[in-house]
DNA sequence: ATGGCGTACACCGTACGA
């Protein structure tokens, strides 16, 4: 007989894992998450603070490139970084990581980090790009989930699931991020066993992880709802919370998203 | 009202984000 461990698991955008380091390192020493995935850390993996986060506590793995996208994953133990692409998907964007962690259980904690692409404009290349991407992803994550019980799959999905995760769904409709393609491209990881966990539990109105940096979005609750973390079913039964924080988008320069925790008894 | 702000790289503007 041995008690639950509280397991949290973290993602945020920093936008810059440069800029935000100070942000990053006061959050986690304030939050203190067991794991966490981070997106647009826009860093080369030459240039990746793995000293200044190892001082805070954190080991990480990480596939970054220079200016655009970049993602890493922190945890209390060491890591690696196993998966860097989406298998037999051919891109040089840094989007994809995935790490395999211990539980104190002895099983196998499986952790997929996501930046899923913006997709621009409905209709333009990027927007196909985006589409193409996402078809890739769920034959991955079929394979993946036959391969792991406890698989969490979070990061900023650039995409909001429902209408309830849009502040201002007219103005959105049909616009990239809330597409019927795109949201049909999420619908179909959550058919094939992923649960969105925020959506578990009850939450506020008009919650948001993201809002625009322009025309005072934040201030104003004008945002969406597209940091997520999806769970294999296995896990979504042992989660016990999710949560956004807002704290960090209330800093001198922010970044224009904000953290998601969730919560596992595992 | 398709702007607004922020980051990066490079150059004093452009690409991109969401």
């Amino acid at each position: 007989m041995y008690d639950d461990v509280a397991l949290r698991i973290a993602t945020w955008n920093v936008n810059s894992l440069r800029v935000r380091l100070p942000q990053l390192g006061e959050w986690l020493a304030a939050s203190q998450p067991d794991i966490v995935a981070l997106q647009e850390t826009k860093s080369p993996d030459a240039d990746f603070p793995a000293a200044a986060l190892q001082t805070l506590g954190y080991h990480a793995a990480f596939s970054g490139q220079k200016t655009y996208n970049g993602v890493a994953v922190l945890a209390r133990q060491p890591l690696a970084a196993e998966i860097v692409d989406i298998p037999g998907f051919t891109d040089p964007q840094r989007r994809v990581l995935a790490t395999t962690l211990p539980l104190a259980s002895g099983a196998a904690l499986r952790v997929i980090d996501l930046y899923v692409p913006n997709g621009q404009a409905v209709g333009s290349e990027k927007y196909a790009y985006k589409l193409e991407w996402l078809a890739a992803l769920r034959r991955w994550l079929q394979q993946e989930s036959a391969q792991h019980q406890n698989l969490v799959v979070l990061g900023d999905f650039n995409i909001a699931p429902e209408d309830r995760d849009v502040h201002d769904p007219k103005a959105w409709e049909g616009n990239v991020h809330v597409s019927p393609a795109e949201r049909a491209a999420l619908a179909a990881l959550v058919e094939d066993g992923f649960v969105d966990v925020f959506r578990q539990f009850e939450q506020p109105e008009r919650s948001f992880s993201w809002w625009d940096y322009r025309a005072a979005g934040f201030r104003r609750n004008h945002g969406l709802r597209i940091d997520l973390i999806l769970a294999s079913r296995t896990l979504a039964a042992r989660c016990t919370a999710c949560v956004i924080d807002r704290e960090p988008r209330t800093a001198e320069r922010p970044s224009d998203h904000t953290p998601v925790i969730a919560t596992f008894d595992i």
